[in-house]
DNA sequence: ACCTGAACACCGTTCAAGT
DNA sequence: ACCTGAACACCGTTCAAGT
């Protein structure tokens, strides 16, 4: 499934006749899966459609069905493609809070560098080789720590869900920015405190004291912060459990 | 119904539309609302679109938009108009611990009843009536028992995140059961477990030699009790940071 | 075995025209 | 001020037919 046709692919005799200048790459599921990725970068999972993924392709959309089921599939794959990019380090059991703590902030990097594939993420089960490979680190860390198989099991599924989680909530923020025309994550942060804060201000505080009489509080903190303070919350609750 | 705070609260400054004054002789958007809330129920996100909703109030679909400015406000508003359910006792900071997982349990609860809204939910910042009733409460029982605003607020962003984002996973198995013409719960775990099991099992162990050889313990525990073991986790890290 | 044009069955939203 | 039919601009997927 790795088979990776980079450009040294002749084209088909039948392909001879074909008005395209340039020499045509040959379909398949890698030039599918990196046609789609490049566009849920560039344009968002609104911008990622079949018909936009063909056209990247210079191909119409029927064609992409002979290499992936559908869209779904489509996503399914893109995320495992993504997932490949976590870097994982040595597993050192007697270390095992700041390699969670790492691992979780490099996946987390990962999903936020490509923004909208967390959107996708969520609405599948994801069971490729790239995410075993992630589960297989977390797994095997927590059970050479000391943890139980059962217990181990059961940590290493809330914290994906936090990760993927968090990193889903950031894409939409990236999503409201782009279609408020926006670039710089800054002004955008700002404008966002300003609006919310606006809105709690505007409160009855009978009804809600502690909403607006903290409102600099609660929006005080950014996502990169409030990612961490969560996963160390977490992080200590795994502690309280290790001995 | 359950009791519902429907009160005086502004509506936020980016809500496009207004609640019509007083109940048309026709359509309102609590209508639409109500109209939406059942089709979700009962078809999931997938079956909900404005046409579909239009066809329940023996409409068609251009005249929602004269309540609703479209499609991601209505799923906003539905959202919000489920969040109504969660039954909130009197505040008592002595048992924090106790009240915020009964907390977190009734909000799980009832995003669960709803399944598919979770979905809709995790696609928009809520800032609606109800939500802010929640809010208050955990916000003000965190300050109560003597945390900080700063970290309070930090808390309550965290634990909020993880209730939908754990809501969102569980309506995707709904959505996965409906899908597969299946009704029982049970039944549906048992088949999808099957499915998982004799993937791991399949997998080389050199490779992944954690996750083939305890896949019994990977698979043992259903959403609730993984719900459940997340939020002690939560609640263990939140307890360390109160005193 | 792959690829394609064309078509089918949808969907959100708009708008001029009605009441 | 509300409501509507009709249309516009999309989109995922299928299929018979081509190479």
């Amino acid at each position: 499934m790795v088979d990776r046709n980079e450009g040294g692919v002749p084209a088909p005799p039948w392909r001879k006749s074909r008005r395209s200048a340039q020499p045509k790459r040959q379909l398949s599921q890698d030039l599918i899966i990196e046609a789609g990725l490049r566009i849920l970068d560039a344009e968002g999972l609104d911008g990622l459609n079949m018909r936009r993924v063909a056209q990247e392709l210079d191909t119409g959309p029927a064609s992409l069905y002979a290499h992936v089921a559908g869209k779904e599939e489509l996503l399914e794959l893109i995320y495992d493609r993504v997932l490949g990019e976590i870097r994982l380090p040595e597993r050192d059991p007697g270390r095992w809070k700041e390699q969670l703590r790492a691992y979780a902030m490099e996946a987390h990097r990962v999903l936020g560098a490509h923004a909208d594939v967390a959107r996708a993420a969520l609405a599948t089960i994801p069971s490729g080789e790239n995410s075993l490979r992630a589960g297989e680190f977390v797994f095997g860390l927590l059970i050479e720590a000391g943890m139980s198989p059962r217990e181990a099991s059961l940590t290493m599924d809330r914290l994906s869900l936090y990760i993927v989680g968090d990193a889903y909530e950031g894409s939409l923020h990236y999503a409201r920015m782009r279609a408020a025309g926006l670039s710089d994550k800054r002004e955008y942060f700002e404008s966002f405190v300003n609006q919310i804060s606006s809105y709690y201000r505007s409160l009855p505080s009978e009804r809600f004291p502690h909403v607006s009489k903290y409102v600099d509080d609660l929006v005080a903190d950014d996502g990169e912060e409030r990612f961490r303070y969560g996963l160390d919350l977490m992080l200590d609750g795994i502690e309280a459990r290790m001995a």
